[in-house]
DNA sequence: TGTTGACATTAACGTTACGTCATAGTTTAT
DNA sequence: ATAAACTATGACGTAACGTTAATGTCAACA
């Protein structure tokens, strides 16, 4: 089936205006031009738009989405699936969110008391993960990690050697924590400095440190199950010997 | 608490570029600045610069949001809840994208067959439902439903005029679908008129008119249960009549 | 005290993804 | 035939910052 460019508008909820300007850039270019100069897309123009609207609902910009589309290894199905875990995704953002707005609704109405850092959860780590999940391991793959890495520390408001020093204190901090926990001793020195390096790690996101925040986020990696997964990934079972171990640092 | 404006940017996940741009354009004002000349935050700017996120994360322009933070009337626990509100519905919005990849996986799979126009479900309605959202009943009460309907046309690609003719058409195809159901009788003048509207209706989204497609897609207002509450809101169980009639006019 | 790196300022140019308007040719419906 | 709808290109403008340059201030360390 083919259409001209309102048509395709019309039906893809977006204006004639972008159409053109897709065209302009290379990002989708119509089938053919009839006799009278009108655009005509056709079903692989159609389907081509879908893609590019599944990629701009991500966030992707819209050079990306044309290096994606164009390069000879696209897989359509990969990228649906790619699409899938990247909207799956968003949605749980989302929920982050909406759970943040709901306790700021609870401080508001006064049955909570919410830190100011808790006032934006979901922000933050939304961009974070957000644009992880923008380009997905396809991404990674293609154009390398120093491109995502950039891009990430675009959204964190860090230089690019910034963020890599964060990256190098992040394993050095797991490797430190992996190794105590092994140990076993919390008071030990081994510990002591894993919990250096999780406070060095903290003051990257927190605008003030503070030992009760400190003693109270590794209490939170105990008592939340979506932290406590992501300690026990480090290994298994060491998020409440980090909680021993900073209550120990901290006083 | 007080902040700078690194320390502001860091814990709320924005650049301090972006709470330059705010001080700027008066969205967010430093409470004071101080001897040195550094911006200086309290929990007054914290609060609101939460409440500006939140809007942000809803699509409205920064312009509105000071209109909206700025005004007398401005009541906090209305707007975090106007927040929950639209943030439900992008995840109900969100759900129908997720259908919809999920959808075309399948598609590609070659599972299943899937309509031009399917391909793009979740993309229009979500234009005009998100913006619904984004401003709400609120906005709509202090601005007037004037700017509303005018960013609604914008988003389908019509002109005032053509969205105000879209509503209208909306409206009559449902009072007369209704007084034609009550009426009992599918193959009626006034059922056969309801068809027409109907058709009428469906051309303001569709590329192309087919029966066949008029017909199947009355059938899936009965099939899926978003659509036949939809119609049953018009008036109960007046779906699958639609469907019986559209049979007899598009035969 | 001196030095260096981090933090902060203002100014200004650039970017992305279109929206809007003007002008003019083509198609469709009456 | 005529008017409205559809289409084209060209060009200016916009929102929301990102990036860079130049320079002053603060904090930590030797």
């Amino acid at each position: 089936m083919e259409y001209t460019i309102n048509k395709l508008a019309k039906m893809a909820g977006v204006s004639t205006r972008t159409l053109r300007f897709y065209d302009e850039i290379g990002l989708l270019t119509p089938a053919r031009i009839s006799s009278n100069g009108y655009r005509i897309y056709g079903p692989k123009e159609t389907d081509r738009l879908q893609q590019i609207l599944f990629y701009r609902e991500l966030g992707v910009p819209l050079e990306e989405i044309k290096k994606i589309l164009s390069s000879d290894d696209f897989d359509e199905l990969a990228a649906l699936e790619s699409h899938l875990s990247a909207m799956l995704a968003r949605r749980n953002q989302l929920d982050l969110l909406i759970a943040n707005v709901e306790k700021t609704i609870r401080a508001a109405k006064g049955e909570m008391i919410m830190s100011d850092m808790e006032k934006f959860e979901g922000f933050k780590k939304k961009l974070v993960d957000e644009n992880e999940q923008k380009y997905g391991r396809e991404i990674r793959e293609k154009y390398g990690d120093e491109a995502v890495d950039r891009s990430n520390a675009k959204f964190m408001g860090m230089s690019r050697e910034q963020y890599a020093e964060f990256e190098k204190l992040t394993a050095e901090f797991h490797e430190t924590l992996k190794a105590a926990y092994e140990q076993g001793d919390p008071a030990g020195e081994l510990a002591q400095k894993a919990c250096e390096l999780h406070k060095k790690w903290l003051c990257f996101s927190w605008g003030e440190y503070s030992r009760e925040a400190h003693i109270g986020v590794t209490q939170m990696y105990v008592e939340d199950p979506r932290f406590t997964a992501y300690f026990d990934r480090i290994a298994p079972g060491c998020a409440p010997f980090l909680r021993d171990a900073v209550q120990i640092y901290c006083r």
